[in-house]
DNA sequence: GTAAAAGTGAGAACGCTGTTCACTTTTTCT
DNA sequence: AGAAAAAGTGAACAGCGTTCTCACTTTTAC
């Protein structure tokens, strides 16, 4: 009776053309993230994407019903992996709030860096940005609920953690001091990934290591909550 | 002699043909400006640019190159008047460096948001992004003389003059601070313009107005800045 | 077991994109 | 005026996301 066949069991039950159908869309999101890792986000087309798997272009649309639902799922399994990260380093044990809170933020860029289409595509929107007044379309709202915000939440644990310590300022607003932090780790990313040599150039002879310069950051950053 | 048709004048001497060839170079990059405004980045097509113009398709590449040429002159107008903006908060007279640091952090975020959509294109590199070690594509460098890092180099500017008032940190690497300031700036201006609702949304049910969240968000990072 | 239904894949086509090329018309220069 | 250069056009190419119809296979139902 543990895993019978009785017709009321719906979870567990998957026939086998189920089983296969979920095997080629898992095929082809792989073959999505080998083309657009290797010939980036404008070499992952339809056309580019069906060459790779042997299958004629219209067939990806029996497994997806459009190309942006494609890689949202690429984008998935980005903020996957962005939650394990930071994950790991919150797991770690005998750090301090603040510490943390540093090497959060260092792993957060890190992690983007290590797949900059990805991470660039998982923050582009859909090109209609801020209409107005109407259709409300309060996209960060939608986010809320979602898997995707686990990153950000855990980012605030940490400055709830450390406003509880009496490292951080206690008048801080967790939520807003969260975002804050979300936005300058976000937008280092983005510029170290637009910008080649944007850590390491300088007006003057010397020469800055994108390590060095993430400590910087994350060090002005935290500097910022504490006292 | 002084404005003389003297074979060797080069500079100020414009013929009316040339005139007449800037003169419509400046009504496409208009009209671009005009559809890149109300259609967005998708709808401002080289298609939909010549039918606005009364002209036909090919006949822009007579005063492009490209499109990328075309959208290049979209970003460094918006440049300019990012920094115009800047200028005007900073030659207000009787501001102290870190009050002043503050509002140029607002005033760049506001800009930005004034013209989502150029904001966003003028950020946004080539697809290609950091090639390991072949063709050392050092994009910052390339910026670093040109017009476009003007907005920076007033950013660093305000910097140095906040450690000389001893008002912000002594040992604080003023390059180093303007990059991590910047890249703050620009995170938090994307996440405004892709995630509508970023600053408003809270799980609580207060409100936060854009302003507000702004003013915390340069507080923040001034405060990195100090002691 | 067989018939109907559902699902899978291919190929052609639509409308769009940036761009180029051959060609004509207009303007400019000598 | 005649030659040279520039301006502008329309057709075409290669690519894009997507949709449609059609053949074929698998599952489901009686």
């Amino acid at each position: 009776m543990s895993t019978g066949s009785s017709a009321i069991s719906k979870k567990p039950a998957e026939t086998p053309a189920q089983r296969r159908r979920r095997r080629v869309r898992d095929d082809i999101i792989e073959a999505a993230e080998r083309v657009f890792l290797s010939e980036g986000p404008s070499g992952l087309s339809i056309r580019r994407l069906a060459e790779e798997i042997d299958y004629s272009p219209s067939a990806i649309y029996k497994y997806f019903a459009s190309k942006t639902e494609l890689v949202d799922c690429l984008k998935d399994a980005f903020f996957e992996r962005l939650i394990e990260k930071l994950d790991a380093v919150i797991q770690e044990p005998g750090r301090e709030p603040n510490g943390l809170t540093r090497e959060c933020i260092v792993s957060y860029i890190q992690t983007g860096l290590e797949k900059p289409h990805h991470y660039v595509a998982a923050f582009s929107g859909t090109d209609e940005l801020m209409p107005e007044a109407d259709a409300k379309a309060e996209l960060f709202d939608d986010m809320l609920g979602t898997s995707r915000m686990r990153a950000f939440e855990m980012l605030l644990e940490q400055i709830q953690l450390g406003i509880d310590s009496t490292l951080f300022r206690p008048e801080l607003h967790p939520v807003m001091a969260a975002k804050s932090l979300w936005a300058s780790m976000h937008g280092l990313t983005l510029l170290m990934i637009h910008l080649p040599g944007f850590c390491e150039a300088f007006p003057e002879q010397e020469q800055v290591t994108p390590e060095a310069f993430l400590a910087f950051h994350a060090d002005m950053l935290v500097r910022g909550l504490e006292v």
